[in-house]
RNA sequence: GCCCAGGUAGCUCAGUCGGUAGAGCGCAUCCUUGGUAAGGAUGAGGUCGGCGGUUCAAUCCCGCUCCUGGGCUCCA
């Protein structure tokens, strides 16, 4: 087989090549000179963590002969390109482990992925997790040999005999897939006695891969294809030092300490599942006290906002589906009911039902734009593989608005609902990124409409993002079936991303139910469609916020923010006393005057998380005094309760308002 | 839905190579009236997820089913 490295190194000595390093100096190396040799011109400590470099703006092998002149740049783990490298040589690494381990293992792929890389393999008598330790062990045997990756090259046709050679069906597949796309050479890249089919690049050698370790074992379907046979995964992390890999497994600890299902239980906040059903969600009484705030600042923020709150019922007739088009788009996720004798169907949306008010009455361009909103409860039938706590459920409250607008106002209306998104995250201090969100050329059955009003609704998103200087991503295919959409992600105290806020532009059911306005001329017009929400769905806004916050929910959110606790029966009258002015002062709290020791319901109260707690002994009762202690904090030492009142109003206020109520 | 792993007390779990089960926390009662994250004693809680099969005998073995978890696909 041909290997370029060789026979470039035939030629070494006698060429120059010229390379040009990122601050724009240039140097002259030898011809043949490889990427590591140039970094270690640079600095021994540059080679010694150095990965990939990148030619010419192409990530290349550090073992390559550099091309006669062009644009150096060395990556570390620091660069994209770098980890991806690194994570993608383990998952080699991890490959050759298994075929080792478990003879007449097949290889599927092998990406790196955000954090890590996984490998999709056949592996015949795999025992699941417990397997996991010896494969390691024989993945850190490959780190102590440093074993050079190996890069060749070679014909298609030459590379279907050695793939058939190794009985390798999947990549054989892959090799069909690269010949349809026109390529005549694939490249392969050896290890030890391991070789695969690959693109590259990957890093010099296995003893890059020191800080490795493998993380669970689940299936997954060859090319996602749930009627083709389903592989095992194997997901693993690599890190350039053992700081940094250790920095990575306690993220991983303190987001399942964080898991909002484990919280909310530990909470007292919902239940879900179980055999009040799959993907049910039950409010225990402390998380409705959370709903509630949440749900009452949106309302009172929306009406602030120019929205008019509407209420519209969870079942419908099927023609009234069949009319917004989910009766054929969405039938799959909705349930159906039988009422004498007549089809209706549960709602999986709420766009219908206002719709419906909307034509309720003639409208005038003098009415628009008109924005109707609602907390509303739908119902979709998801799988009961995807059902996570309150992340994916069965039956969620989308805070749904509808803005009816036309051409004049759909930009500053557009515009309006983004930045009313962004007042709600800024609330609860997330993070956020935006993402245009079009539909897929190459699956027209998928979409309802016109492939020109898509375009024309598609322009509008993305001009309003433009003019707003918001950066964004653009992604396809991820559209809704009746429109394109702006999604913003959340993104959470540990760094996560979350499906967050979105507004589809919609010039689709109005057409199939005929929405009109009068213009100012007298005639009919087209009404256009803006359907959004802010918190998408409260649940698993909720679900978001509990992992947010680990818990320790700001105080207007908190479901009890004050506990009282007297420390011997002496004090329960004064107690019941405080009690009564803290409650006054609007704040959620009880007295705990149980029979145990005053640590014992601290502690309890802490568990909780209860913001505040108020403990009144025999130095306090009398006095008009407390001794406060915050959550998080501890003791605050006795203080006038009017002083403490104050202080935890402050503390336990809600958030202003937007301006303008979001405009 | 599919693959894999699980379902034992309210919770977190142990256990029985087939002879119907245990711990800690929680809960109840009593003692204790305690000053900032667990005071003590006693006690009540389980058709060992459900239905079938094998067996003298099933929580344990087998089949089906429901539910949960990790993923895949999908999604708010």
């Amino acid at each position: 087989m041909p290997v370029t490295a060789c026979m470039a190194y035939f030629y070494k000595g006698s060429r120059i090549v010229k390379l040009t390093f990122p601050d724009g100096s240039v140097s002259s190396f030898e011809a043949g000179t490889t990427g590591l040799e140039v970094a270690e011109s640079i600095s021994r400590s540059l080679a010694k963590k150095a990965l990939v470099c990148k030619i010419n703006g192409t990530p290349v092998d550090l073992t390559l002969p550099l091309p006669e002149e062009g644009e150096i740049r060395i990556l570390t783990f620091a660069d994209e390109e770098g980890a991806d490298a690194m994570r993608h040589s383990a998952s080699h690494m991890l490959a050759a482990a298994v075929k080792r381990l478990f003879p007449g293992t097949k290889l599927g792929i092998g990406p790196a992925i955000e954090d890590g890389f996984y490998y999709d393999m056949d592996i015949p008598g795999f025992g699941g997790e417990e397997d996991l330790e010896r494969i390691r062990e024989e993945m850190l045997r490959q780190v102590k040999e440093d074993l050079p990756f190996r890069r060749s090259e070679m014909p298609l046709e030459e590379a279907r005999e050695l793939l058939k050679q190794q009985g390798e069906e999947y990549k054989l597949e892959l090799l069909d897939d690269l010949e349809q796309r026109g390529e005549t050479e694939v490249s392969f890249y050896s290890h030890g006695d391991f070789t695969d089919m690959c693109r590259g690049p990957h890093v010099p050698s296995t003893g890059r891969l020191r800080h490795v370790k493998l993380l669970s074992v689940a299936g997954a379907y060859w090319r996602g294809d749930e009627n083709r046979t389903m592989l095992t995964r194997i997901y693993g992390t690599v890190f350039d030092s053992r700081s940094a890999l250790q920095e990575h497994l306690e993220l991983l600890e303190e987001a399942r300490k964080r898991d909002h299902r484990k919280l909310g239980r530990e909470l007292g906040l919902f239940m879900v599942g179980g055999e009040g059903g799959p993907g049910l969600v039950y409010w225990l009484p402390r998380g409705t006290v959370l709903k509630e705030e949440l749900e009452g600042l949106w309302k009172d923020a929306h009406r602030a906002a120019g929205y008019q709150l509407v209420a519209t019922p969870h079942v419908a007739p099927a023609e009234l589906w069949k009319t917004s088009g989910h009766y054929y788009y969405y039938r799959d996720n909705m349930y159906f009911l039988d009422v004498e004798g007549g089809e209706y169907a549960i709602k999986p949306m709420n766009c219908p039902g206002h719709i419906l008010i909307y034509r309720s009455e003639t409208r005038s361009y003098r009415d628009l734009p008109l924005r109707l909103a609602e907390l509303g409860t739908v119902y979709r039938y998801e799988k009961s593989g995807v059902l996570h706590g309150l992340m994916r459920v069965r039956g969620f409250t989308v805070d749904d608005g509808h803005i009816f607008c036309n051409d004049e106002t759909a930009l500053g209306e557009i515009q309006d609902v983004v930045r009313f998104a962004l007042y709600m995250l800024r609330i609860f201090d997330f993070g956020y990124e935006l993402e245009l969100s079009l539909g897929d050329p190459g699956r027209a059955d998928h979409y309802a409409g016109e492939p020109e009003d898509w375009r024309k609704a598609e322009k509008i998103l993305a001009r309003a993002l433009d003019e707003m200087g918001e950066s964004y991503a653009t992604v396809s295919g991820e559209a809704a079936f009746y429109g394109p959409k702006i999604d913003i992600k959340l993104r959470d105290a540990l760094g996560r991303t979350w499906q967050g806020p979105t507004v589809q532009f919609d010039f689709n059911i109005p057409s199939r139910f005929d929405l009109t306005y009068v213009g100012a001329d007298g005639a009919d017009h087209r009404v256009l469609l803006i359907h959004r929400a802010l918190f998408g769905s409260v649940e698993r806004f909720i679900g978001n916020l509990i992992e947010h916050y680990a818990g320790n929910f700001p105080g207007w959110l908190a479901p009890l923010q004050v506990v009282i606790l007297p420390i011997t029966s002496d004090q329960h009258e004064t107690a019941r006393r405080v009690e009564a002015e803290v409650r006054s002062a609007g704040l959620r709290c009880k007295v705990d005057g149980r029979n145990e020791t005053i640590g014992y319901r601290i502690r309890e109260a802490e568990t909780l998380k209860v913001p505040f707690m108020l403990v009144i002994g025999a130095r306090e009762a009398g006095t008009g005094k407390v001794a406060l202690r915050v959550h998080g904090e501890g003791d605050r030492g006795s203080l006038p309760l009017d002083e403490v009142l104050e202080e935890l109003k402050a503390a336990c206020m809600r958030p202003a308002l937007p301006n303008g109520g979001g405009r």
